[in-house]
DNA sequence: ACTATAATTGAATAGGTACTCATGTATTGC
DNA sequence: GCAATACATGAGTACCTATTCAATTATAGT
């Protein structure tokens, strides 16, 4: 866009503005509020390097919750309160097997997003 | 540290019932600590509702603060206060024009997993 | 110089969150 | 039945964070 400072007062956040047609745009582009409010609870799954750890361990294959405390050298209850997390937003899902519980990724799709991630930071 | 007493037990079904195997993998694959880290980090920038928008509405063009505030509907603080977050974050980039400071996306690799985070919560 | 505007910034605060601890539930084996 | 194991869960807590508020800086116009 042009750099040329259109002050072209109309009212806006307090008192003037602003880039109209710009602003116009990015709203018109922008998804729904309940879309982006779930998609940064999606987000949120991976903003925790403890959900972040548990979620590359999963990638590789199911894990039970002790399996998991043990890589990551914290406790059970630490890790099944992540575990509930990562579930209530579908991002994992749970099979029982005798006293044993194993958990998987929900679907591949949560991986590439994870790769993703992990290659954006090695890159920068 | 000893003022906080680290819990080392990891005594939980150590002995039984842990999948060696499995952990095994799962701690081949799994990368340093401080690439973890990182990686969460980066996607707590899109974890908060308010930074997502923000970076969702910079993925169409280049905004200045007050456009921002007033797409969002917030105060121009509380919009300077995430950019601020997201520029050393390295998601954003700002050029200043007179009075004026404009941002935008560092690079479009931003935007690829933004709407990748959005596609999902669309189709589940 | 003075005024107004765009943006930044620090402090304070309310709400969120990740862990620990203690306890409870389900399952297995004796 | 009883004990042990694997896990879940609620409460408590210390830490984190997203906003507001007030003050400050920087730029432009008069």
């Amino acid at each position: 866009m042009s750099a040329t400072p259109r002050t072209e007062a109309v009212e806006c956040c307090e008192e003037h503005v602003v880039h109209t047609a710009a602003v116009d745009l990015a709203r018109s582009a922008m998804p729904d509020e309940e879309i982006t409010s779930a998609a940064s609870d999606f987000f949120k799954a991976f903003s925790d390097k403890t959900r972040l750890r548990i979620l590359t361990a999963l990638a590789q294959e199911e894990l039970c919750v002790c399996d998991i405390a043990a890589l990551l050298g914290m406790s059970q209850s630490a890790i099944s309160h992540q575990l509930r997390f990562l579930k209530q937003a579908r991002l994992v899902k749970s099979r029982k097997s005798g006293k044993t519980v194993y958990y998987a990724l929900c679907d591949d799709h949560i991986q590439v997003i994870l790769a993703q991630g992990i290659a954006h930071v090695q890159e920068g």
